[in-house]
DNA sequence: TATGAATGAGCTTTCATTCAT
DNA sequence: AATGAATGAAAGCTCATTCAT
């Protein structure tokens, strides 16, 4: 039985259905050939429909590209957003937090292959703003992840003098390595989880 | 007194500069505006030459892109292989080691900013092979840093069970976060400093 | 009472109507953006109607045009015809009757702008055809002229060496200017009248 | 043998023939069917050249189209500009000059068929910015048949209240029919003549 | 009868690459 | 060896028209 809205917006939603398989379509065919070896007519070829009709659902190739983008990045800040820094009695306590975040972000990339291979190999060089977008989306799990610092620094979980700053960016960049190398691994699985203890080893007490 | 090499090819050694002279010109025409945006013309015309003469030179785009990049791997690689892991006697003088490594690569990368910008930025999503290509440019400044990391487990200067692999790979990842954030500083000399501080506490004693 | 051709079409009244409406929206739209520019959506968006439907009242574009082409000739045509030259007794009476035409022709044009808009800017060049029509709608108005000039020369009203045909064209182009030049005039009333007066002198007693 | 600056611009002098052949062909391609049912391919086929070609020596297809509409604009004007209203001793004298710069105007059209049939029913509706440069031509040759007028009234040969500016106007009305007339005659020459008595009668002495 | 989603022919424009000079 | 004019494949995009609902 559909819901009241689906009713209400019973034409709409098909369009949205099918602006969503397009959406769709043009995932694959970005993860695998591209932003510029992908044609209009590519995705519309997958779907079976003639290329005239892509236009009726997307304004054109840059467009639907950054859709792509925006979906994964509001796939990946919803989970860094709900998940902020919260009130910890234990440093055991904390260090869970923070791997917890991690370990949701990689889920992200691990639910969806492709996710990884667009954002890290086929996004950057395409536009301009698109660039500055993905920086962004970086900088925001940064911020986060440096938030998750503060506070344990000020709870004196963490070294008084830490650079949190700097310390930030550089466990994102470790998380985005940690991706990469997860995306091309043959167990997955147990490859997360060796990233997630070695990660967690290094943080806590360093390599020494 | 010239050597072999320099009798043999007496006649192309003014090739041999010309096609230098090109790839400089390509680089910062590939740095400035990435691949696609570049036109063989646009970096004919820095060198004011016509741009048929470009293809006396190079094969064509691809292959001049890749020999960019080519260029930029090799100054790296020939950073990092000269300087694998040596006979160490303290735990101090084996830390100033690898922190004389990653400035080393650092160094690269500060010396000539295209380096960054190219690699990070404009040459993802150009052609799968360069993709590999960048890949395996990550995993083997990753296999010299796990060569310091196991040469220093071996020598007790660190953890017996350290993950050395994974460890390799996030610490490039840390390496690669540095550069960017480096290329984008307004002070590029205090961030790498910064950035050196931060790594070696966090790497020699975690964060705790 | 309904007339025959009423009653036989009695359920393609409503049709007729739609048609009217259609019409005098394509109209609307030709006179703003020209033949090219306009789109059947534009159109049928005017009526807040699916472009869909328009094909229901209309074989395609061109028929549209041609259609809205032929209600405008149509109507200059009725005043036109409808007008013929009658007996005069003077010249001053037959002088009138001239100045009158014109008047109703120039009268056309201002009762609706679109009129020479769409005549004289966005008719030509769209289709070999109505190149055509319109010439031959000037040619009708021009021998139209040359009725009431042959009748004038017959009375003796006019000179006997006069050369009716051309003349009745090159008035016609006069015709034409004037409805260009009020059609573009902030004051079209005193425009108009202006155009008249010195219309009429030029043909009475020339510019001598 | 070659001049100073053919041999100085040897080069260009190539460009510059052929622009100047592919705006003739151009011509014979918009004369025959239009702006827009003439295709780029259309105009690089007529020359058996590839279609790329075009665009090394024209911007874009409005462009062409403005070159080949400037250039007849050009000869108009160059036409009208320089025979400017100088003395004249007699009514005769200036009836005479007044005739000429109408049949000068004519020589151009005749001189080249295209040129009206482009001017006066391929050049509207094609683009705001063209159209209004055909208004101002039309405007520059009543500027200039004003001038002639005024003239005229001065010097005492025509009347002292004749409106000036809309006869001016409606004289160029006048020259517009007879050019599309003769455009259209079996006899251009014979037709011209016409034309000539006819409106010089009407203007000298109306046609009472 | 009305609709608007789907279609694809058809156009303009770009630019890597070739090759005659 | 150097040039740059010529080329045409290739792609994005538009919109008149069709037709299933």
């Amino acid at each position: 039985m559909p819901t009241i809205k689906e009713q209400a917006s019973a034409g709409s939603d098909r369009a949205e259905q099918k602006r969503a398989e397009i959406l769709a379509a043009a995932m694959d065919a970005f993860a695998e050939n591209g932003y510029h070896a992908t044609k209009i007519s590519d995705i519309a070829g997958r779907l079976g429909m003639g290329h005239g009709t892509f236009y009726r659902y997307f304004e054109n190739k840059l467009d639907i590209f950054v859709s792509v983008i925006d979906l994964i990045i509001e796939k990946i800040t919803s989970i860094v957003e709900t998940d902020y820094p919260t009130a910890t009695n234990s440093a055991a306590e904390y260090h869970q937090q923070i791997i917890r975040l991690g370990e949701r972000i990689f889920q992200v990339f691990r639910a969806d292959m492709r996710f990884g291979t667009i954002l890290f190999y086929e996004a950057l060089g395409v536009d301009q703003a698109l660039n500055s977008k993905l920086e962004t989306m970086l900088d925001m799990i940064a911020m986060v992840t440096e938030l998750y610092f503060k506070n344990g620094v000020e709870k004196g979980f963490l070294r008084q003098d830490l650079d949190t700053l700097v310390l930030s960016k550089a466990i994102t960049g470790v998380l985005v390595a940690g991706v990469r190398d997860v995306l091309a691994a043959k167990d997955p699985e147990a490859t997360t989880k060796r990233w997630s203890k070695a990660i967690a080893g290094l943080m806590i007490g360093g390599m020494g």
